[in-house]
RNA sequence: CGCGGGGUGGAGCAGUCUGGUAGCUCGUCGGGCUCAUAACCCGAAGGUCGCGGGUUCGAAUCCCGCCCCCGCUACCA
């Protein structure tokens, strides 16, 4: 649990402006996003951040080419493609941080002061193989021998061209000084990196010793001048990675608000990321901290990468694809449903829209979806739309009862364990439980003898307490049709909004007040068609 | 001896850490029901859990060897 008074905290990556909102962004922000909403129906204090990263060559590089200033640039790539698609995913993060803004800058001017002070950077040469095309050092592992005319020479992988021996001066960050803290620590905490595969692929790493690093450009200009050298710029890494703790108020004077929120909210509690960024956040981010005597994170969790055709994403190949693609045809409920049921988080997982087709109707459609539908209809084809009161509950009834309270326990411990799919299952086979409940019951077969309505009441009532508890349960992870769903039993009007609904009180059975006024609505998850 | 991930019924995936009737979604076949979004429920067929050894009363799961696929080569989640 969270210390006392402190917000359990969450971010994803800063996504770089420059590239197009593709569906792993959105993967990340869904993840993070169902995550803290879950802690928020716990009654928990929370604070999820998202953002973008806005320095580095290729930005400058791109606005040169449209002829604007990269400030220009960026505020336009901000405008037009990271804002909306937060609305796109239906994320409700609480702070959206941007590497340019006045806060971000100043905090890592000071970060990097204090790393200076405590003695951990020190200026040397830094020589290196440097590629032209790509504008940047390479490091000799990366290099590629080339052959033909090349023969012997080293070429850049990416560019097939020989690299060059080039000298600039630098500032570096004293990495080496680390690795034997932050092995202690990942033996002490061996929870603070999941999966199991991402915790053994940092140790390995760790257990090789680490090398300085260079944390300045001399040859970037887009980026934040060193306090003490304002000819280079903060390697684009090392401000992007601070972030996490610029937002949320670094460096600011305790006794301000921005101070204050520092002091309840940092250190973070789970950093998301994907696996290809695990290094800089498992390894580099802490040894960052503790040079600035700043505490490092709970946990780092690396998810996997989502393929399509067996292959990950790729533009190119025109597999990249826009969220706003599947969420245009299938909602964003549907959208985080997917991707949270199908793919085991931490695992990489295929994207296909036939899969995604499938499980919509499936599961959304006919499952939960139709549930309602015949809940709602019965209570007004028999019950003119009044909720009835139960009658005397028999077996069936509190079996129901009880498996609701293990589904509830299942679901929190796996969403607190960022175990998505687990969670979801769970609560599935409480819908599919209630399902044939209702199969077994025939509240159809009921309503042709009046001798019946106690009994027919009673299966009613328990459909609907059924389904309420499914809201609350489902709430995070799919916040529309779910609100809809509260609407359509009557229960905003009966016992309030559903996101107030804690998830300690869910398994408590009789909440909807009988009278409450059931509605039929639209149809939770209509059929969809499949596009041609 | 590069590092890492993976190979489970027709498809996509859990399960492997903490050995003990091989599970889920879809698809196929047969039946039931009619409240409901042609939805729901039941039953059945279909797997030597990549290959070969080993440990064990017992191995998808632990150990050894091997084969194959995929990343590490950036649109970077």
């Amino acid at each position: 649990m969270a210390e006392q008074g402190k917000a359990f905290y969450v971010t994803t990556p800063i996504y770089y402006v420059n590239d197009a909102p593709h569906i792993g962004h959105a993967y990340t922000t869904t993840a993070g996003d169902v995550l803290t909403r879950w802690y928020r129906q716990r009654g928990e204090r929370v604070w999820f951040l998202t953002g973008v990263d806005e320095h580095g060559t290729k930005v400058e590089r791109a606005a040169e080419s449209g002829a604007v200033s990269p400030q220009d640039w960026v505020d336009r790539l901000v405008a037009e493609d990271w804002l909306p698609v937060l609305q796109t995913v239906d994320a409700a993060n609480d702070d959206f941080i941007r590497t340019t803004s006045e806060r971000h800058v100043t905090a890592v001017q000071k970060f990097w002061q204090a790393v200076r002070d405590n003695g951990f950077v020190y200026a040397a040469p830094y020589e290196g193989p440097y590629c032209v095309g790509c504008e940047e050092f390479k490091l000799p592992g990366d290099l590629v021998v080339g052959d033909g005319d090349l023969a012997g020479q080293s070429l850049c992988p990416v560019h097939g061209r020989p690299v060059e021996q080039v000298s600039e001066d630098n500032w570096f960050f004293q990495l080496s000084a680390f690795a034997e803290r932050l092995i202690a620590h990942y033996e002490a905490n061996p929870d603070a990196i999941q999966p199991q595969s991402a915790y053994n692929e940092v140790m390995s790493f760790l257990r090789q010793g680490l090398v300085d690093i260079s944390m300045s450009r001399s040859s970037v200009s887009w980026g934040i001048p060193l306090p003490w050298d304002a000819k280079q710029v903060v390697y684009v890494w090392f401000d992007a990675l601070l972030n996490y703790a610029t937002a949320v108020g670094y460096g600011a004077d305790p006794d301000s608000a921005e101070g204050q929120r520092f002091a309840t909210t940092w250190p973070a509690d789970v950093h998301l990321v994907g696996k290809d960024i695990l290094r800089f956040h498992a390894v580099y981010w802490p040894a960052m901290l503790m040079a600035a005597g700043v505490p490092v994170a709970h946990k780092v969790f690396a998810h996997g990468w989502l393929l399509v055709g067996g292959e990950k994403m790729s533009k190119s190949k025109l597999t990249g694809i826009a969220p706003s693609q599947i969420i245009d045809h299938f909602g964003s409920d549907a959208f985080r449903y997917y991707f949270m049921r199908a793919i085991a988080f931490g695992h990489d997982g295929s994207f296909s829209w036939e899969d995604m087709s499938a499980r919509y109707t499936s599961e959304l459609a006919n499952g939960l979806g139709n549930l309602a539908s015949r809940a709602t209809a019965m209570v007004n084809k028999y019950r003119d739309g009044l909720l009835p009161a139960a009658g005397t509950y028999i077996a069936v009834e509190l079996e129901l009862r009880e498996r609701l309270s293990v589904v509830v326990d299942e679901a929190d411990a796996a969403f607190c364990a960022l175990d998505f799919s687990s969670a979801i299952a769970s609560i599935r086979g409480f819908v599919d439980a209630v399902n044939l409940y209702v199969t077994e019951q025939e509240p159809w077969a009921l309503a042709k003898d009046p001798a019946n309505d106690e009994r027919l009441d009673t299966v009613l009532y328990s459909i609907c307490e059924s389904l309420r508890a499914i809201a609350v349960l489902y709430f995070p992870l799919m916040p529309k049709a779910m609100a809809d769903l509260w609407r359509q039993l009557g229960a905003d009007v009966a016992i309030g909004p559903i996101e107030l609904q804690p998830v300690a009180n869910i398994a408590q059975w009789d909440q909807l007040p009988p009278g409450s006024k059931v509605t039929k609505g639209d149809s939770l998850f209509p059929r969809l068609e499949d596009p041609a």
